[in-house]
DNA sequence: GTGGTCTAGACCACC
DNA sequence: GTGGTCTAGACCACA
């Protein structure tokens, strides 16, 4: 996986597995990946997937069967779509409009681009 | 000023004074504040502040007369625009439109925020 | 059975076998259940019982009679005792006055918790 | 510094910071030692004590000051109180009272060992 | 096997 | 100087 530059690896692992409990992929109940298998799969540091894995656990998207492995909870979905959506709203959303004020660009202007991002990006989701 | 957890407060303060370019409150030739009395104002540390100048000459928006003080520069508009263009296009839509794919929400549904924001800070000085 | 997340399993497992015995519903020489029935009933993996059982042993508490099952020692009651009592007197006193200090509770002030704990959970089997 | 063995050592340090709010010594807008001094000081290593530091500001007893320090925020007493209070009532307090329960101690017993711990921890607050 | 804690040390952006 | 991220690797208790 690739990684971009803005946001710490960790967030962007979260988001990676939000991403699959959004699309129902992983469903409630189901055991993820450990932290070993998902590092190797990611190629990064086991330590990096237990920050990600401990960050969601504390937003209840995921929990722990000790010495079992962690799972999929049951609030998964709308705790996922909680966190996305604050960060969409508290974060991103004033960034970019207040740029679009600066450039003078209007809502309408935005389809074209955003027709291109779907273009460029369709694999997306998976990996 | 009151800033945002998400970028460096230096370049919050770059935006500000692309704003005022893009505004035409500074033309070109404008001796612009300085770096203490901006801090001043700002209440930020003056080496903040000095960041900031460093990174807008770095860009061609400002220029330095040594002695005297710094200005705007004549190709200030143009290189601030294509400054917050660039970022516009590279970095903010992406992230943007990855999160609205994951968040199942279309342009159509930005309207509603959109005009919420503006209402929210038309002014844009204090917050 | 449902278990807290503070101990470990094995302990709280271990702690419902000194119950028995403390409570006399267990006595000397009784034999105790074998791993499989206990694992079943309280629903763990059957190492987990293995290892409470090989704690018990080592206190002195359970022994085993190679190829019939695990008893109840004679010293079973004693040993139970002494056991629940060092755990008291090392371990949970000092953690739990501590925290009574810095919260700034007296002994008077835990009447009324003590009172609703028993309430709560008078039977000590299922909750 | 020493330490339990029976907390993790990172969560020992928010115990240790979080008395030192609640016995004022550290008020609302205190600058604390930095994660370097601090790791110096207890002699451990500076990502435990970062560990530490972040897991109070997720509790809203530390904040931020980007590029200068963590502080103490002016709800930390409050937020302080809470959570050692949620830790003592929902993990400490049951295991302790199940033990009294099971040696079939009473509360009025407690008052003897209460002050022999007081005794002999009477340097306690101050490290 | 699992998650979790800790150390050591590098590197970074930011103020 | 500050906090923060990441890697590498060791070690642990638990199931």
């Amino acid at each position: 996986m690739e990684f971009r530059e803005t946001l710490p690896i960790y967030l962007q692992i979260a988001e990676y597995v939000c991403e699959k409990i959004l699309s129902k992929e992983w469903k409630a109940d189901f055991r993820i990946p450990s932290v070993r298998e998902l590092a190797i799969s990611l190629e990064v540091n086991p330590n990096t997937v237990m920050r990600t894995y401990e960050f969601l656990q504390q937003k209840e998207i995921l929990f722990n069967q000790r010495g079992v492995g962690l799972f999929v909870s049951s609030d998964a979905y709308k705790n996922a779509l909680a966190y996305l959506k604050d960060k969409f709203m508290d974060r991103e959303m004033p960034i970019f409009f207040r740029t679009m004020n600066m450039l003078g660009l209007e809502i309408e202007d935005l389809d074209i681009f955003y027709k291109k991002y779907n273009r460029n990006s369709s694999s997306g989701s998976k990996q």
